[in-house]
DNA sequence: ATATTTTGTGAACAGTCGTTGACTTTATAT
DNA sequence: ATATAAAGTCAACGACTGTTCACAAAATAT
């Protein structure tokens, strides 16, 4: 009986922060249920700056107050959305381009990966989607410099085509939003089909991929402005 | 003095309607004032769900319970506006459908009416952007439905080029989606810029046009289905 | 001239909202 | 063992919401 209990806790010392601790565990798992549950509730109909944070509170099975202890706001949440959202992305993109090039049929597995990527992340894509123009000013940049980064990213993809040689940054920035719009058309159409829809679905594929065709056809054939000024001049001297 | 003030109203048989009735007239007006004061509204940071009745009402100088006078909710009025906007978008493309084709820069004048449009409307224009996600299930198959028209008119206009002849009608379809994939970009572009920033407009303008030109030539090069089945069965024989 | 319909007003309702402050509980630090 | 700090609860506030009902004013119909 007169045992006294000893449950000795580890100090901070003996073991180095492996644990991450009882307490934060427990704030890190109800901030994951705030932000969870706007998306979920941002499913349905309403848009962002319609939820309103009690809504989300109760979503998340905790009282309003307890809100505050996770973000200032519902700004401040919003913008924690955006960011994971962005970074999801960017972690695709990097896989994307880590893998081998294979020549052949590129732009099909491409879109392939891609739409397979949205199907898996519906509900970021549907905030995405609906914040890149309903949102507060915030917000808004925030996607807007994401997807200008996206486009970046792609136009130095592209220029290491060997064909991409003749054409010069402004050009090839110009041709990978092309190609950007193209991908947003399709997120924006696939997020408005149910999601087992699979004839639809591959009814998307082909069009998105029928659009990068043409896109890349009408690339090769472009006259890059320093040669069409060559032309000029030669027509005229 | 004596004289007998004599206002005779006309009856409805002896002239045929063409008075709008003085109580008919302050009904539209207020109408109209509801409407505006929605639109204006958006012009912020709002979202369509998230303006109230009330805010309308109060904005267009009226007190709330006189909205239902003219609309059963807000959602009517979002209807309402939806087709007031796609409405002065049809117009414009049969306008621009029946002035002779100037063969020479025909995207660059086209850009820059679709352009000048889009800033003599930019409120219907920042309606529709923000509804074509945000909105509820009605008010976003009503502007996709607008757009698939619009996607199918630019279609037959392009079926009247000579060099169209060789393409399928989905292939046509394919293109002018597109395009106006292309003229949805800039327009959301535009819409997030100052009205005056002439600069970046014109910047707007030549991305656009090149982005179509580009399209255009890539159309040029595109091989059809049948032709491309042609050509292997000719490899395979 | 009188009756009727229409357009807008005013007060009031039940509900939800964001935010506050003072509290319990519980994990960490001393 | 005790103090401290953090995470969540509870009650309450003033403000705003959509919608109702009865009523005033004014234009139209009879």
């Amino acid at each position: 009986m007169g045992m006294t209990r000893v449950t000795r806790r580890r100090s901070r010392h003996e073991e180095e922060e492996n644990d991450t601790g009882r307490r934060d565990m427990r704030k890190q798992r109800t901030r994951r249920a705030l932000l969870d549950a706007a998306l979920e509730l941002m499913q349905g109909e309403q848009s962002f700056n319609s939820i309103s944070l009690r809504e989300v509170a109760r979503n998340a099975g905790v009282v309003p107050t307890a809100f505050y202890r996770h973000f200032r706001d519902m700004d401040e949440l919003g913008l924690t959305l955006v960011e994971e959202a962005l970074r999801a992305l960017r972690q695709m993109m990097r896989e994307a381009r880590s893998a081998p090039l294979p020549a052949t049929s590129l732009i099909n597995r491409s879109v392939q990966t891609y739409i397979g990527y949205v199907q898996a992340n519906r509900d970021y894509f549907q905030f995405l989607a609906k914040e890149r123009f309903g949102g507060s000013r915030a917000l808004r940049t925030a996607v807007r410099q994401g997807t200008a980064l996206f486009i970046s990213e792609l136009a130095t993809d592209l220029a290491r085509f060997p064909t991409a040689n003749r054409l010069s940054t402004e050009e090839l920035q110009m041709i990978s939003s092309l190609i950007v719009n193209i991908m947003i058309s399709t997120t924006e159409q696939l997020l408005d089909l149910p999601p087992d829809n699979d004839a639809e679905v591959d009814w998307l594929h082909d069009q998105a991929a029928q659009q990068m065709r043409l896109v890349f056809l009408g690339s090769m054939q472009w006259k890059p402005k320093s040669e069409r000024e060559k032309q000029k001049a030669l027509a005229q001297g």
